[in-house]
DNA sequence: AAGCTGAGCAACCGCCACGGG
DNA sequence: CCCCGTGGCGGTTGCTCAGCT
């Protein structure tokens, strides 16, 4: 079996580190046309610089129309208690009983907050460590919200933003996580007038997945289009998709959908893009409005340029790339946003809303 | 204000299981 | 039956910043 095996790809031929929104862009692009039957030649066929078991990875975590981000609830983290006292590590296992939710991420929750509320003696968990983090985290969750995030990471990923691209793609030391973990804030925070003023713009957008109470609380808008877009699942997968994340899905669980923000895709001029609500994970009309979608994002990176090479490219074959390499970009030999800028119009100054979008979107689901 | 530390998490790595030739 | 390729899984790493001193 896999005794001396070769690499699955040849590392210094691909890109690793972080994922930038083109990346996400093209392979969610390229899923949603033609699925994932080789994860192996998908990279290629997507034009991505990927290794295939990146691209499986940041699929199967992050990109794909089920993924559910932030917020563990109560009963999801008693749950992920409970099977791994029975399962152990199978993280997998214990994913699949939590829609939505991946193996990788209930690592992580396990490795950080889980683990140690186990291992501690009831009532041992003294606030100290608790209180600032675990409190924010876990114990919020008898709020019913629920280990979310503090919002730092948010916050750095916007103040990213602010004057430098936080993908450098050029570079294999990513230097700032992707604004991508969206993961909201919760109510307590949010009301904190101490978090409040610090980003909340950006950080304040998933806890709405998982609980409608908490997460409706008074967002900037730019939260809401996250929330809109990740709730609005634009680029509808294809059916074939759909099979593969038709699991018991978020629509299916206790996740509440603050109607109110849906009127953010007509303040976006969205809003036939927007979702058509319905309980199947096929909530599109999926041709027209990926393309719409995706029009959308492009123009919003930037892209607009290379969208009739983009369009043409959506309708011809698999082998083709099809989105126009805006990586090309990002791939100039001095990662600059201003460079990017000029170039493509938009990647960088402009984008702090659009990186949020993206973020929000593809990172957060 | 600056430095240090720990937390959090995305992404990578390597191994294993399975299926096809 | 064996070999090989691919997908999947679990463990680990590396990066960044919030919070503390």
């Amino acid at each position: 079996m896999g005794k001396g095996r070769a690499p699955c790809c040849d590392k210094s031929q691909v890109k690793r580190g972080p994922w930038s929104p083109v990346e996400d862009l093209k392979l969610i692009n390229f899923i949603q046309k033609h699925g994932h039957e080789n994860w192996r030649a998908l990279p290629k066929q997507a034009g991505l610089q990927r290794c295939g078991k990146s691209c499986r990875l940041r699929w199967i975590n992050y990109l794909r129309p089920d993924v559910r981000r932030g917020n563990f609830t109560k009963e999801e983290e008693d749950t992920i208690i409970r099977l791994h006292g029975s399962l152990g590590n199978k993280w997998s296992k214990i994913a699949s009983h939590l829609p939505g939710r991946t193996d990788n991420e209930i690592k992580n929750v396990w490795n950080t907050h889980l683990k140690k509320r186990v291992d501690a003696p009831e009532g041992a968990i003294t606030p100290k460590v608790n209180e600032s983090k675990e409190s924010s985290l876990t114990s919020s969750s008898s709020s019913s919200s629920t280990l979310v995030s503090p919002t730092r990471k948010r916050n750095q990923a916007l103040a990213g933003l602010e004057g430098e691209q936080p993908w450098d793609e050029g570079s294999s030391t990513p230097k700032k996580p992707r604004p991508s973990e969206t993961k909201g804030v919760k109510a307590g925070e949010l009301s904190n007038p101490a978090d409040e003023p610090k980003e909340i713009s950006t950080s304040s957008v998933s806890s709405t997945i998982s609980n409608s109470s908490q997460a409706v609380v008074s967002k900037p808008v730019d939260d809401e289009i996250g929330l809109l877009l990740e709730l609005g699942e634009p680029f509808g997968a294809p059916p074939g998709i759909c099979d593969e994340v038709n699991k018991p899905n978020i629509l299916d669980s206790d996740m509440d959908i603050p109607i109110e923000s849906f009127d953010l895709w007509s303040m976006l001029e969205l809003d036939n893009i927007g979702p058509s609500q319905s309980n199947d994970v096929q909530v599109y009309d999926t041709e027209a409005e990926n393309k719409k979608w995706l029009h959308f994002l492009e123009n919003e990176l930037g892209l607009e340029s290379s969208e009739e090479v983009n369009q043409q490219s959506l309708t011809n074959s698999a082998v083709e790339p099809l989105i126009p390499d805006p990586e090309i970009y990002l791939m100039m030999p001095e990662t600059d946003p201003e460079i990017i800028d000029s170039a493509g119009n938009a990647m960088a100054s402009e984008s702090c809303s659009l990186d949020e979008i993206w973020s929000n979107s593809f990172s957060q689901r």
